[in-house]
RNA sequence: GCCCGAGUGGCGAAAUUGGUAUACGCGAGAGACUUAAAAUCUCUUGGUGGCGACACCGUGCCGGUUCGAGUCCGGCCUCGGGCACCA
């Protein structure tokens, strides 16, 4: 090599090839070194093939490991095949050819693209999810889960996708459609294996603090898909209907009366409960709908039924419902509410069925409105002073209650509304005053504006809002004042006004002030309060509070026929909804003697606590816990996956396939199609169906169905430490040893399926103790998209996909890894640019032609720039750490664009440069390397050190301000003092011009950066 | 609606976490080499004013804290991602 053009196909092949040769990537397996498990989400090796911006993530874990290597580390950095699922399925059946050797074809594909690129990965541990010998694992720990319970026959409605001819996951939904397909899908009541994950949601949403290396974004994600509601299951009694409707007779329920129960996060407005709303699926609405509304019922239902489900949540704007005839008894204070149906209820989460509290509830306000419901407030906003000001709550003074009237007051002629500037507290208010004992509050309001103001003619318009609470301490009457304030809207009849007191107009000014200006002076809270409400109109309060209107009634309290707590025995009419039915995570309150009367004046966290108290000593509810995450649907109606391991035998049941009869292997079949009638295509096979029991020997039949394309991919990670064990999934010495994955890369889309999946099965495998840690990832990063250079993603749909193989072909594979590093931040998309790669290939050139200047002999290094090689050498260092590559990349740029100014350069220079470009490039660093004459690989090299005490600069540009402004720079030694910077800085003629008329207040000196003058 | 994240030149983006805003790269312009083009090299490149040194403005918008704010606080706007009638 000669010139500064070079060949890559030459050097990347020849290089590609002695790596191989010599195993340079063989994982070392000596357990005293320090170890570092780097691992990439493994790719779904579609049809496709790859395109540039699959390799994003895999360049920057090579680059990452071989760094890591360098720095002599045991790195284990493999690569694999998720090759089960419908995609590989629905590709095969288009193309017309059996799923195997589709998938082959395209795994070979994949792993030739990937070649090219010159990754560093281990090839003698690629594992394929659909080999057998992997997916005999897979199918033991679905067994160890059959065994323990956590794998389950479930018959209730999922989600059936009508293209795909399967069941789905809650998780493979994109926006209400099939995430494969883009069909609406449906629900359908069939048979199906359902993994228990939300027994570890509880665990996998705690454990989440336990990560803070992962990106706070995915752990959001994950805790928002898991998504834990504390409140309160509350049984509601059904008027008129007795228990015989039960489908089941159990000894807890003496009680001959019926219930429903529904789960509320706030217990604290069950006073305000006006009405009862069951989802149109419930299974009690068929038994309690009365004669009379039976046709609407029925008729709504039908209506409902005929939405797909995306019509009924996204679409569905206006609200809508039918009444049932029933009634249900509110608990808390015996009122008859009605029972109605509405699909804003939702069968699938929850009980299915909810109390309405319209006032503090923005969806049952909108239908209580529309419906003419009664709407009932319960709790109020409540201010206390805030800690900072002077009028905070003092313990020591006494509190005095008073009811308050807010007067807001408008003159219509001009637009402007009366408020009062108070001088001394900087604020503006509306007229404020204390309401006089057996007055009017319409009349106190009048009286307070003509004593403040003057004014004398108000028109009484309505009241704002409902009352909010404030507690504060009044200085001027040492006391505290707990006041109930309630605000009334005025307008101006005419402007007449009487004088006002000397001692009223020094206390404050009144004012009009125009609409948008209203706010502006406001600080206090509670002011500020009933403005939104005014310019909003009236809207439901769904904050926290103090309740009121909160008695129990007497009657209620005597009542000693209340049922008690067995009545939580799970029957259907009860709690048709496992996940409250057996809820873990119920905590009672150890029982309170004294009764509670009232919730009246209690904040909401406290309100909450002593009614779910009150429910409990009378077993009419209890605290509950609920998640937004639901199991797992776990079959699928299709061929090409992992066959669950069940034979069903009449006698015995779903009896687990013995573990040394495992893998049960995928029979080859002809026709792989799906037959859309709930079973797989493995149904029609006789000959693999049918067999012995292993419990009785009797007949038995496999399970036809198979596992979803999830399954593989929620342990693969663990068998790469252990790849051909026959004996284990993974030997757990070297599990120890290699576990957790110390880095691991891949897509956001992943944050809620397989990170979620693959948490769940490692704490399970924790759990039977096959493995020996809790969480598998420990560190946690996602790679950014790259778009096309026209913006839009990368599509075969839009024409504009970049194959890597062309640009490797033309331009070279290091050209690629170094521009794909180079484009942005690792984690944000980004659009390709050809441009800028053709920029990246200039800088590895400019390295090239750098060579012909090197000097073998000893060559004195200039200082300035051996400190810049330092600095550089510690940076690209530091940021491949912190995975930020770009900025690795920009720092060697610079380097080398000082180094390209000088005529010589020490070859101990050049070499450094070469050992912190090798990850980037790994190919042209190694062949450069090889030109200098070593004999060694350069990743055999020792990663390179840097002198801490070089790097200090030993001059400084001091930055010189007056006022914050930048007015002068001044060259001096970096370790400048205080005194003689400010001495060198005033004698800057610069600067002379900016503080010669002014007056030195004071200067700041930042050691080692800037000098500010401050002038007046 | 709720939960994240982000708004900096013509573009991709930097900024030692409160201390010279725009490093590095791309693009553009001018020049050198060339018969010419490509490639390569050199210089210029946030805006406004000025011949100029220089001055003023400038990190989505408004306000605040500070000697000093792209960075911190409060209130908006826009875009991206996730969830979504979640009781």
């Amino acid at each position: 090599m000669n010139t500064t053009k070079y060949n890559h196909k030459l050097i990347e092949s020849k290089w590609q090839k002695k790596w191989k040769k010599d195993k340079l990537y063989e994982t070392g397996e000596d357990q005293k070194k320090p170890k570092y498990y780097i691992l990439d989400m493994f790719p779904y090796p579609s049809g496709a093939g790859l395109h540039v911006g699959h390799p994003k993530g895999y360049i920057a874990t090579d680059i990452f490991a071989r760094m890591k290597m360098m720095q002599g580390y045991n790195v284990l950095h493999p690569i694999g095949w998720d090759a089960f699922g419908l995609p590989a399925e629905n590709f095969a059946l288009k193309n017309k050819i059996h799923p195997r050797a589709s998938t082959d074809k395209n795994i070979a594909t994949f792993k030739r693209q990937l070649a090219r690129l010159g990754f560093s990965y281990d090839w003698e541990r690629e594992i394929n999810t659909t080999d057998p010998e992997f997916y005999k694992w897979t199918q033991w720990i679905f067994l160890q889960m059959f065994k323990k319970g956590l794998a389950y026959e479930s018959h209730e409605p999922i989600i059936w996708c009508p293209s795909c001819k399967t069941g789905l996951a809650q998780e493979d939904l994109e926006g209400g459609k099939c995430e494969r397909c883009g069909s609406d899908v449906e629900r359908k009541p069939m048979r199906q294996w359902v993994l228990r994950i939300t027994d570890y949601a509880n665990r996998m949403l705690n454990d989440l603090d336990k990560l803070p290396d992962w990106e706070s974004s995915i752990k959001d994600m994950q805790r928002n898909w898991i998504g834990k509601s504390e409140g309160a299951i509350v049984k509601f009694k059904i008027k008129n209907k007795k228990k015989e409707l039960s489908s089941e007779a159990s000894e807890l329920s003496s009680k001959n009366d019926s219930f429903v129960t529904v789960f509320t996060t706030r217990p604290d407005t069950l006073f305000g409960a006006t009405y009862f709303v069951m989802a149109p699926e419930h299974p009690t609405v068929k038994k309690i709908t009365t004669q009379e509304q039976k046709a609407d019922v029925e008729k709504y239902i039908k209506s409902v039924g005929n939405k797909s489900e995306l019509e009924r949540t996204e679409l569905a704007k206006e609200k809508t419902g039918v009444f049932t005839g029933s009634y249900a008894i509110n608990p808390v204070n015996g009122k008859e509410i009605p029972i109605w149906i509405a699909d804003y209820v939702m069968m699938c989460y929850g009980t299915g069925a909810i109390m309405a509290v319209p006032a503090h509830d923005g969806r049952d306000w909108e239908f209580a409105k529309k419906y003419g419901l009664p709407i009932k407030p319960v709790v109020v906003p409540y201010f206390e002073a805030s800690r900072d000001m002077k009028d905070k709550v003092r313990e020591d003074m006494p509190t005095k209650k008073r009811n308050v009237v807010y007067a807001l007051v408008k003159n219509s002629k001009t637009n402007k509304f009366l408020l009062l500037k108070c001088p001394e507290y900087k604020c503006s208010t509306y007229v404020v005053g204390g309401i006089d004992e057996g007055e009017n509050i319409v009349d106190a309001g009048k009286r307070e504006v003509l004593e403040e103001t003057g004014y004398k003619n108000l028109k009484f318009i309505k009241e704002i809002g409902s009352e909010v609470h404030v507690y504060y301490y009044a200085m001027h009457k040492k006391e505290n004042r707990y006041a109930v304030a309630r605000c009334i809207y005025y307008e101006l009849e005419n402007e007449e006004r009487d004088e006002i007191s000397e001692e009223e107009k020094n206390k404050h000014e009144a004012v009009w002030v125009s609409e948008e200006d209203v706010d502006k002076d406001m600080i206090y809270e509670n002011i500020i309060h009933f403005w939104k409400v005014f310019r909003k109109g009236e809207e439901c309060f769904t904050g926290e509070g103090i309740n009121i209107n909160s008695d129990f009634p007497d009657e209620v309290l005597s009542n000693t026929k209340t049922p008690g707590i067995g009545a939580f025995d799970g029957s259907e009419d009860c709690c048709p909804r496992r996940e409250i039915q057996n809820c873990h995570h119920v905590n009672s309150i150890t029982c309170n003697q004294n009764i509670t009367k009232s919730l009246n004046g209690l904040k909401t966290s406290d309100a909450k606590e002593k009614m779910i108290e009150w429910l409990e000593e009378r077993g009419l509810g209890k605290k509950a816990i609920n998640y937004k995450l639901k199991d797992w649907v776990f079959s699928r109606q299709r061929y090409w996956g992992e066959p669950i391991p069940i034979i069903h035998c009449e006698k015995c049941g779903a009896v687990a396939v013995p573990e040394e009869d495992l893998p049960v292997k995928l029979p080859d079949v002809k026709h792989y199609e799906p037959s859309g009638a709930g079973e797989s295509p493995l149904a029609n096979i006789k000959e693999w169906v049918n067999t012995v029991c292993p419990k009785c020997g009797g007949h038995g039949k496999r399970e036809t169905n198979t596992m979803p394309q999830w399954a593989g991919s929620s342990w693969y990670y663990l068998r790469y430490i252990d790849p051909k064990n026959n004996k284990v999934l993974v030997d757990k010495k070297k599990e120890k040893y290699w576990s957790p994955v110390d880095f691991y890369v891949g897509g956001a889309e992943h944050a809620t399926r397989h990170l979620i999946y693959a948490r769940f099965w490692h704490k399970f495998l924790f759990d039977i103790g096959a493995v020996n840690y809790e969480e598998p990832f420990k560190k946690l990063r996602h790679v950014g998209l790259i778009m096309a250079e026209d913006g839009r993603k990368m599509s075969k749909r839009w024409g504009n996909v970049i194959n890597p193989d062309d640009i490797v072909e033309k331009y070279g594979a290091d050209a690629m890894r170094v521009y794909e590093m180079f484009m942005g931040p690792f984690s944000q998309s980004c659009a390709w640019s050809t441009n800028g790669l053709i920029g990246a290939g200039k800088f590895l050139e400019k390295i090239l032609a750098l060579r012909l200047g090197i000097k073998n002999k000893e060559l004195r290094i200039r200082d300035d720039l051996n400190r810049l090689l330092h600095k550089t050498v510690k940076k690209v260092g530091e940021d491949i750490e912190g995975f930020k590559l770009n900025t690795a990349v920009s720092a060697m740029m610079i380097l080398v664009n000082a180094l390209e100014k000088e005529k010589e350069i020490s070859r101990e220079a050049y070499e450094k440069l070469l050992l912190i470009l090798s990850p980037f490039a790994p190919h042209i660093a190694e062949e450069l390397w090889g030109e200098l004459g070593n004999k060694e690989s350069i990743f055999k090299q020792k990663w390179p050190e840097y002198d801490p005490k070089l790097i200090k600069d030993k001059k400084i540009q001091l930055v010189v301000q007056v006022n914050g402004k930048l007015r002068d720079t001044i060259e001096v030694g970096a370790d400048i003092s205080e005194e003689d910077a400010k001495n060198i800085v005033l004698e800057s003629e610069k600067i002379k011009k900016w503080t010669k008329n002014e007056k030195i207040v004071k200067i700041i000196f930042v050691k080692g950066r800037l000098v500010n003058i401050v002038v007046k």
